[in-house]
DNA sequence: GGCCCTTTGAAGTCG
DNA sequence: CGACTTCAAAGGGCC
């Protein structure tokens, strides 16, 4: 048995992450397959591959995700009316004010 | 064990 | 209301 540590419920809600765009559901979709296929290892490779698969999708077909990812948002919206998607603003690192102008 | 690197979109904060 | 910044995913790679 493996230790559930954080696979607990969420009895409340500890962070509600944002509702993923039409790419996070491509990306989930593609991923694990071009992963696969291409032989990559790095989900930053798996992702910019997938990117590059987007920009050949027929609009028709980029449209589906963005309905999927609306449905999603609708879907976390109904779920938690009251929650700003800033569950975790400022808390990664990638902030462009770095030492640079030091 | 968490951030980096990466992608686009959304949506956050700032002005 | 425009512009900029950060998280979302996520997995080896790094420390």
């Amino acid at each position: 048995m493996i230790r559930r540590q954080h696979e607990y419920e969420p009895a409340s809600q500890p962070h509600i992450k944002k509702p993923r765009n039409a790419f996070m559901i491509f990306l989930n979709e593609q991923r694990p397959k071009v992963s696969a296929e291409k032989g990559m290892k790095s989900s930053a490779a798996v992702n910019a591959a997938v990117g590059q698969m987007w920009n050949s999708l027929s609009k028709e077909e980029q449209a589906k995700y963005y309905e999927e990812a609306e449905a999603e948002r609708r879907l976390h919206v109904q779920l938690y009316p009251e929650w700003s998607s800033a569950d975790n603003y400022g808390k990664k690192r990638k902030r462009t004010e770095s030492t640079d102008s030091m």
